[in-house]
DNA sequence: GCTTTTTTGTTGGATTTCCAACATACATTT
DNA sequence: AAATGTATGTTGGAAATCCAACAAAAAAGC
């Protein structure tokens, strides 16, 4: 375990809080071990058990999956500091991804049962992992919540708006930048970019919304 | 706590595998009370800090959200022995929506740091509950997931077939019954009733499923 | 059996979205 | 400033979806 992967491990988000002289004993306390993959390796198969969560520490990985004919797509990736096969693991059911190293890279693996069962230390920093992963898992649930809010609107216009309130509110302003250009936005909406800036052009004539580039102006209907 | 009452509880999702006896002890631990609710009243306050668990024990409440111009719209329920507000008690962040109750009811509110702080006697079975809670939450993450996949295609088929494909994954059998009517399919697909059934139709005439009613079979492609 | 109700399939026109192509605006480089 | 590249806006026809209305089939009630 050298500095480099410490320093990662540090930023990984299971780990927030826990101190670097607690990390070395939550890590000896988790069992965790550290293994090196080469590009294209299979790290966990789509259908066995989910035991372990893995978090990068190096190089990329991404999560991919078979449908019933055998056809792989990509659905995700994790980059160093990142977790992944989390919530297969907390949900103990069978893995319906499989995950494959894009690079060459490290990756830490950490039994979940390890993680889940208090060690005879009873240790402070183990509660806290306990804490960060329940949180972790219920901030990802939201984020899905929000987006399955968005993806359930039928029209363009409908999801754009749906999107422009959600980030209203989350500023808690009218106005606001949003993360994304276009054809990111249009990504994220599930539309095409040239219907996504047709329908702000007409939002725009109709009086709901200025905008200039990322940033957003919500105008109050006037009824 | 009436022996109903207890009843729900106990086939509550957060108190799997917690006995009769030890469910009293946890109870205590946790320092649950119970409330009684009319119809109308608010539970759960949109923008509060969250930091209680609910589970209903009799009666019925409705997840609203109320939008940046105020329009308040349904988006869930949750009935006897059902948990809400978990994911944001979790997460650590306001509630994103309100949680009022349709009917009059009696409810037990949980503080949720008193479910993950481990009590001084450290019991076996307060672990049990920090246990099933995340395995609840992540569960839910993977079916949140799995809609989010089926909704993010553009087209109907694909929305059918995306859907089909997860059910005969998890049936593990080309052939299958699903648990949904057309409209009620429709509805979970986010498309209309009769541009389903007409889509249905053409997939069997291009020979890719056959169904009759809720049963389908999905046919390998010939190349 | 028959009638009534519910569910499912079909059809055609209005509407929306997709798609490709091009125009314009903006930023970067030389 | 000119040239290049990228992001965004606009447009028109093709394709898909919505919507309402109706037809057919299945289920339920009498």
């Amino acid at each position: 375990m050298d500095a480099q992967q410490l320093k990662i491990l540090q930023s990984c988000p299971l780990f927030t809080d826990i101190s670097r002289e607690e990390l070395y004993a939550v890590l000896n306390c988790l069992q965790a071990r550290v293994i090196h993959v080469s590009r294209g390796q299979l790290i966990f198969q789509e259908g066995q058990q989910a035991a372990e969560i893995g978090i990068v520490l190096s190089g990329w990985v991404q999560i991919i999956r078979e449908d019933y004919f055998g056809n792989r797509s990509i659905i995700g990736r994790a980059e160093p500091s990142q977790l992944f096969g989390e919530a297969f693991a907390c949900a103990g059911t069978e893995m319906l991804v499989g995950v494959i190293a894009a690079t060459d890279g490290e990756i830490m693996l950490a039994d979940c049962r390890k993680v889940l069962t208090l060690c005879k230390n009873s240790c402070t920093f183990h509660n806290k992992i306990i804490f960060n992963l329940l949180q972790i898992v219920a901030q990802k649930n939201l984020l899905l919540s929000q987006k399955l809010e968005i993806l359930s609107c039928r029209s363009t216009r409908e999801k754009l708006m749906r999107y422009l309130l959600q980030e209203a509110k989350s500023a808690g302003n009218d106005e606001f930048c949003i993360p994304y250009d276009r054809q990111g936005l249009a990504d994220f909406l599930g539309v095409e970019r040239s219907a996504l800036s047709a329908e702000i052009s007409k939002m725009r004539s109709d009086g709901l919304i200025e905008c200039k580039k990322n940033w957003f102006r919500l105008i109050p209907s006037s009824d």
